[in-house]
DNA sequence: GAGGCTACATAACAACTGTTGTGTAACCTA
DNA sequence: TAGGTTACACAACAGTTGTTATGTAGCCTC
């Protein structure tokens, strides 16, 4: 075997063979094996690459977070206020295959993420990332005019609810969408949102 | 040991054991030895009650689901329309430390629901059998005039929408509770409900 | 082209998994 | 009080787990 390998490449190839795996066996099913199994090799390439196992999942889900960062930033780019929000929000959505696999995969990591307290935290935080990303497109929404920021007689926390609301109903309809897509075609995921933000203006 | 054992109880007692294990490891670290060890007996017990892990677990989900179903029922018994719906989806929300450990649960039994077939197809009629629950109450409220039921234009599907959107927004908070307790009190979580349910009318 | 280093395969490790016996103390029936 | 049955503990099973150690074929450098 060559010397001539790309560290960096192989390291990616593994992580896509971890994803893989999830997507079929969700976290109860991952082990070493089975990743080197799908890989085509043996837990001597994955030990080469990888201290533990911890360490190969945390950089699996690196990697599909880099993936997933430019599509969700391509999503709505330099669309502002309520046209911006509803194209950011419909990236989340299960939109193909692809993005079901990936939804699939981070609602399975929630069962770990729920069992450790480190994970947990991490998991809190990318919360909290995706609504400060969005805060600022549910301002510009309003000042228009095109959301109403005093929902429930509510003056200062408006704005702060608008987001609560927004997140968590994509997030819940995705997991709705992945149990059951016949129902949920990505048209009917999009009418609900497109509904949902005509409630809110 | 005696022969004078209530069979239903001892099942009872051990699903009881198998939760208090869901609730702080997870289904990641579910295993017969841990029950039995978390129940201060051995497997010997448990494999005495049930046949296997898989039985095992059913019957907790099962009695879990017992157990919820009247607390479910009981909010907003006889109370119909928008209050009803209000109380109905209150209940579903992270209200306490015991509907925590029980969302935490269910949430984690996401993985394995996602990745077995047969497990998937249960939890889309769980689904189901909500929406449905929801539905007269959704009807009544815009009969009421309480809910806006041409939502977005849509004169047909605006009912069924507003039960996905209601059902998707709860969940997806039930998540974030869990993950950010601090942020999401109970307080903060009824706001949120109260806020789209004023969108909505 | 000799030595060394890289990239793995292979094998073995102890720990753990679900499951299947086997033993046995205590109760119930007769 | 003898015999049977129930409710487990205990032990052992084969399989799987993550991890570590060892081997070795190929390339790179000198």
């Amino acid at each position: 075997m060559p010397v001539t390998v790309d560290h960096d490449v192989r390291r990616r190839e593994v992580a896509e063979a971890v994803w893989r795996v999830l997507a079929d066996t969700g976290f109860a099913g991952l082990s070493m094996r089975a990743v080197a199994r799908e890989l085509g090799a043996t837990t001597g390439l994955l030990t080469h690459y990888f201290g533990s196992k911890r360490e190969l999942v945390q950089h699996a889900l690196e990697v599909v977070h880099e993936r997933t960062a430019p599509r969700m930033a391509a999503a709505g780019e330099g669309v502002g206020g309520l046209e911006g929000l509803r194209l950011r929000l419909r990236a989340v959505l299960v939109e193909d295959e692809e993005a079901a696999v990936l939804s699939k995969v981070w609602v399975g990591f929630w069962d770990l993420a729920l069992a450790d307290a480190e994970l947990g935290r991490s998991e809190a935080a990318r919360y909290e990332r995706w609504r400060e990303r969005l805060r600022p497109l549910v301002d510009e929404a309003i000042d228009a005019g095109d959301l109403n920021g005093e929902l429930n007689g509510e003056l200062e926390g408006g704005r702060e609810t608008i987001v609560d609301i927004l997140t968590a109903f994509t997030h819940g309809l995705v997991v709705q969408a992945l149990f059951d897509p016949d129902r949920f075609p990505v048209e009917r995921q999009y009418a609900a949102l497109d509904a949902l933000l005509a409630a809110l203006s």
